[in-house]
DNA sequence: GTTCGAGTGACAGAGAATGT
DNA sequence: ACATTCTCTGTCACTCGAAC
């Protein structure tokens, strides 16, 4: 059954690659897993997040093995509706408009499926899940944005180096010159959607997790913003920060605000952090006061007003 | 073939919270 | 007051798959 999976997704992730709008195929893949998963696994409360507020999760189970936990009130889990609100959710973006919970109910629940499915039947496939939630949100920017041109790289092109780099290090003319002329750099991120008009760019990554990696957004804005001032900005898209804590029975939210606000107050500046499943830590206005924290259904609105 | 990036389990240190 | 446990954060090691 995860050769079926497997192959629906390599067969949408194909189409995407080539340019091609694989929204359908993903959503499609979304039903597989749900359809699989009732089929060939348990769905069944696991624990809860100790709060405040107290958040309850389920996992998938089969054959000892657990899932990820995911949110049930989140979760769609009734296959003739999910299909349904999935095919409401596409024809919604075609038109430019979106229900917010429609939006954010769909996109979690066709990332988790997938998510649940690999946990439980393929847990050494640790990249594959992240590569879906980006093909997901990258086929759907393409529904929602036909006008936009997509890309995964930034060229840094013909900039001095001592120019856009804090004077850190008091280098040598020899190795100035060599750093100089290189011109190679790009900055490579999930996805870039352009206003070829105004010339302005949304850089989305897409992660299904921050924890190790937060640094990146911030580091690739950076660089952004040193070699087309204020060209660029980033959103920050994410489905959730959780992980099972097997002693307790408990699950615990992953989230380093402190290092969040840091960056964003003197790395650079992220336009926002955007979750389908806003961990508590994050929702609190200490940090809302840094930087904006928001549900997934507003990355597109947002999006779309820098872009123009 | 090799290299590289993403995601995850495990763990360590610091400091807070709790127990005695 | 002291000891123990818990929580928060940062880091390492590992695997897989994509890219070269």
């Amino acid at each position: 059954m995860m050769t079926d999976i497997a192959a629906a997704f390599l067969a949408a992730k194909k189409k995407y690659d080539k340019g091609g709008n694989a929204l359908a195929e993903t959503l499609s893949v979304g039903a597989l897993c749900l359809e699989t998963l009732h089929r060939s696994a348990t769905l069944r409360r696991f624990g809860m997040f100790s709060g405040p507020p107290k958040i309850e999760y389920w996992v998938a189970e089969d054959g000892g093995a657990l899932s990820r936990p995911y949110r049930p009130d989140l979760f769609i889990a009734d296959l003739n509706t999910f299909r349904e609100e999935a095919r409401d959710f596409a024809e919604e973006l075609r038109l430019g408009k979106s229900d917010p919970a429609r939006f954010d109910r769909v996109v979690y629940t066709t990332v988790s499926a997938f998510c649940l499915c690999f946990d439980v039947w393929k847990p050494k496939s640790r990249k594959t899940p992240g590569t879906f939630f980006e093909v997901l949100m990258a086929s759907a920017a393409r529904v929602r944005f036909p006008k936009l041109a997509m890309t995964k790289h930034i060229p840094i092109k013909d900039i001095p180096v001592a120019a856009t780099a804090d004077a850190l290090l008091d280098v040598t003319g020899d190795e100035r010159d060599a750093a100089e002329t290189f011109t190679g750099d790009s900055v490579s991120t999930d996805l870039v959607l352009t206003n070829p008009e105004t010339g302005k760019g949304a850089v989305v990554p897409l992660k299904i997790t921050t924890r190790e990696r937060i640094v990146q957004p911030f580091a690739h804005q950076r660089i952004l913003d040193s070699a087309y001032p204020g060209q660029f900005a980033s959103f920050l898209a994410c489905i959730s920060e959780v992980q099972r804590d097997d002693n307790t029975g408990t699950v615990k939210q992953i989230c380093v605000p402190g290092t969040v606000a840091l960056f964003q107050k003197h790395l650079s500046k992220l336009n926002g952090l955007y979750y389908c499943d806003i961990p508590v830590r994050y929702a609190r206005p200490d940090l809302g006061s840094v930087i904006e924290v928001k549900p997934l259904h507003l990355l597109f609105e947002d999006m779309a007003a820098h872009v123009g």
